[in-house]
DNA sequence: TTGTATGCGTTATCAA
DNA sequence: TTGATAACGCATACAA
């Protein structure tokens, strides 16, 4: 592979002629560039990128962690923070690592490496978060600036963005009881986390507000392998229920076929609103009420937080920015 | 930020020793390795990436570029490449263009910039091919290789992955007939690439070896803004078609809604069978026959090729391998 | 407009 | 086990 030292030889220019005609600059004169250019093209010349990077001392590459691609939610903030950054001149470098915190763990470690300017992540469910808090501090304290988004720690000091989950879920039980329901079950499979808590005491509140009391049994926190299925049966049939809030789409899905089956009506009998706003709620019948969280939004707005602290190269470890993301009912049959 | 020449005047060891401890050479012993790192630790050493790939010329970042990453085929693409590029240390520079052929072209024509071993693609609809055939090529004389996959071109000589589309419709055909169907329409909204061609082509071999007259009304290639509906209501009503082959996700949702909507029964009256088996067709109701094209699979084995050609870095423009991806047709109650 | 000289931070060879 | 030195390929300050 021919380097700019051989077309120096080769064209009779000195090195830093070459590397300036090839870099387009005025200081050169056009006739020697056209030369310098043919040359270049007629050797196949490639620029080393790791030299001339290294040289400009500059880090064009940022990275995104995401725990799974396939949920949809995570398929808009890819792409909302892709094109940010593309548009922005930097290049994304994707990870995934299936829910797995020691996978995540293994990527951040190798992110020490230096190779990315910048780290966005929404973390993998993690019963030990002290463990990333520990390697995010050291990426940190190697000048690496990381924005967390959706699934944010608490534990962590940096940039963050996030829906209002409080928020969220208060303004799903107002929009159930204006439609005249009263027994509403809150369905969560992410009751340990930051985002399910918020999402719980959301709804705590709004039935609060609205002068129902809170049933114990409404709430249903689910781990893997819980018996959903017989518990919302035994919780439809007896008519303890009007309404679910499901706050994950799968299990928002079989809830929805659930129902039908049963033989009940939606939204007669049972209304239901489903978190993400994944298309599928809007082709299955009836058509699912959720709540959109504006992936491609999040995507963009993360990538602008993180080129912020990027170029602004002093203090990434102060005046950290939290911003909420504000969501939409979207309004379809199933309410 | 503190580099090597740092570690070394403040520790008193040599340059090249602190490179080694950090490293972890076998050649330091433990006691100096401990004092080397310590400081390392305390002073946030980071390693500069670039220095280091320059001096060990190699290359580890790849890249992705895809139409669109809110198709499911392509989500499942990227997940099967990503995981397989990481587990042999590569990491992935992921690319959309949205369809959009300059945006193709303006990507890869950055990617001049030599900063990436080697392209994974899946070309955006195009009518001027020409154009990213020339910068294919160049980036081939850089050295850099390029696999496609699914949407790819003849004009181009590099590996490529794609799947057996003469044989996805031909067997499509087989199955609707085997069902009683016999007035088959397809719908094709690609049929100007290579891919629309060879699906057409087993539709009408199909035909013929069924010895099912061809009628060029059933065969429908779209453009966009192309009057579906009334062209499909009416062929519907006038009971010209008893069955349909889509070859569009959204198309796909679009008729399953509209046979619906006119009051006719799927399968019974029409039957449908639609491609890239996205997750909104095992939901909707009826469920939805569909053609998967295994799109984990496919990204897992184009990285594989792409690796292969970066590691054997001699001969990067001969021996083309073409795989051809096996597709299955998941039966369901459209059907 | 062109050329000279230097250094970016790392790793690898060889000598001690 | 450690150290001296060179080299990776490029871009820039400065001189001509």
């Amino acid at each position: 592979m021919a380097n700019i030292n051989d077309i120096s030889k080769a064209t009779g220019f000195s090195k830093s002629t070459v590397s300036k005609a090839l870099n387009n600059s005025q200081e050169i004169s056009k006739k020697t560039k056209t030369i310098i250019k043919a040359y270049a093209k007629k050797v196949n010349f490639k620029p080393n990128y790791y030299a001339s990077q290294l040289r400009k001392n500059e880090i064009k590459n940022v990275g995104i962690i995401i725990p799974s691609i396939l949920n949809n939610f995570f398929t808009k903030v890819l792409k909302g923070a892709q094109k940010e950054f593309y548009d922005s001149g930097y290049d994304l470098v994707t990870y995934f690592n299936e829910e797995s915190p020691s996978k995540e763990m293994q990527i951040l470690n190798k992110l020490k490496n230096g190779s990315l300017a910048g780290i966005l992540i929404s973390l993998a469910k993690n019963p030990f978060p002290e463990n990333i808090t520990k390697i995010l501090l050291e990426l940190n304290n190697f000048n690496i600036p990381i924005v967390m988004f959706d699934r944010i720690s608490k534990e962590f000091k940096c940039d963050k963005v996030y829906i209002d989950n409080f928020q969220s879920t208060f303004e799903c039980v107002k929009h159930l009881v204006s439609r005249g329901k009263k027994k509403i079950a809150l369905v969560s499979q992410i009751h340990d986390t930051l985002i399910g808590k918020d999402r719980y005491n959301g709804y705590v509140e709004a039935l609060k507000s609205e002068k129902i009391n809170f049933d114990k049994e409404l709430y249903l926190p689910l781990d893997i392998g819980d018996a959903l299925e017989s518990e919302i049966t035994k919780l439809c049939l007896n008519k303890r229920i009007d309404a679910i809030i499901s706050i994950e789409q799968q299990t928002t899905v079989a809830l929805h076929n659930l129902i039908l089956n049963i033989g009940l009506k939606i939204p007669k009998d049972i209304a239901i609103i489903g978190f993400t706003n994944d298309p599928i709620f809007k082709h299955i019948k009836p058509s699912i009420t959720s709540m959109d969280q504006h992936g491609e939004y999040f995507g963009k707005l993360s990538a602008k937080l993180l080129i912020d602290r990027i170029q602004n190269k002093t203090e990434i470890k102060k005046d950290f920015r939290e911003e909420k993301i504000p969501f939409s009912l979207i309004h379809r049959e199933s309410s």
